[in-house]
DNA sequence: AGACATTAGGTGTATATACATATACATGGG
DNA sequence: CCCATGTATATGTATATACACCTAATGTCT
């Protein structure tokens, strides 16, 4: 195979991986510029969020929840505690730490969710309502599938 | 409004940027090990192939090029250029530092394909032809539409 | 030519990401 | 009871990401 022809146009084009990273950085930027006034990047936004439905529960769960590895989570959340915003709680089982929202992490939030519409309500105009459907329900897809232990 | 109902389960699975988030980790960790035996991750075989498609291309026209911010671009490029896979060239302009593959880099490519499209092909298995060839359309119309200045 | 704006790039700082490895605790088998 | 195994979490290290700010070079207007 020559070197010239090592990787064409289409191919790199066409790398999955590399469109859903580019996605989620100019998506991230929007979603982040949104939630400025907050304090608050969509990267903390999603664990406070679902450690506020699905709490208390362990690093290990919500990473599992949330795909993300456990020792990344372990230092986003001494962030989000350190804030402030969540608050651990030691099980009978003392490797067990239980997070939980706190009251300041909860006003946080409440002033988040507006801002998170507007920008959700922005990415729906861009795109289209069934397009943004489709897009999730995709996106869905390679989550499971990807993620799935074969 | 209530504390407890300021996001709900079904506003927070329909977060488009959280959705991309973590479809972009669990497929980055398949290319990513996919690749291992290389030395290169697929967030750096990227700019590789992208220099090596378009350039000598300077930091800022290549920022562009793969919607990454300049100054994440200036790094990441660093650290290829002292594994030897890139080098710079100054121009007559001398603010310039337009960025063309080694030999070695060329290498690296060479030995990378065959992997990428391994995981590709995973990919494509897992979701199906359509299925892939919609999301990349998908993946396509969010990048264009959410990097639009506006 | 000199003042000012524009442009290309880098630095300081903070956060996000994950693999390899270590530590602390729990549990079950001899 | 002790040791091996498993489990939950943290640490060491490296990279990716981007905003705010800075520097250097260039262009432009008078």
């Amino acid at each position: 195979m020559g070197r010239d022809i090592c990787f064409t146009t289409e191919q790199f084009y066409g790398c999955a991986c590399g469109n859903l990273r580019a996605a989620t950085r100019v998506v991230t930027r929007q979603y982040d510029e949104a939630l400025r006034p907050t304090g608050l990047r969509i990267s903390q936004l999603g664990p406070l969020v679902a450690i506020s439905l699905f709490g208390p529960i362990s690093i290990t769960e919500l990473a599992e929840k949330m795909f993300i590895d456990r020792t990344t989570l372990s230092r986003d959340l001494r962030l989000l505690q350190r804030r402030g915003y969540v608050r651990t709680r030691a099980g009978n089982d003392r490797r067990f730490r239980e997070f939980s929202v706190t009251p300041k992490g909860q006003d946080s939030m409440a002033q988040a969710l507006p801002l998170w519409q507007q920008a959700q309500a922005r990415m729906r105009a861009l795109l289209g309502n069934d397009n943004l459907k489709a897009l999730l329900a995709q996106l869905s897809q390679v989550i499971v599938a990807a993620s799935d232990k074969s």
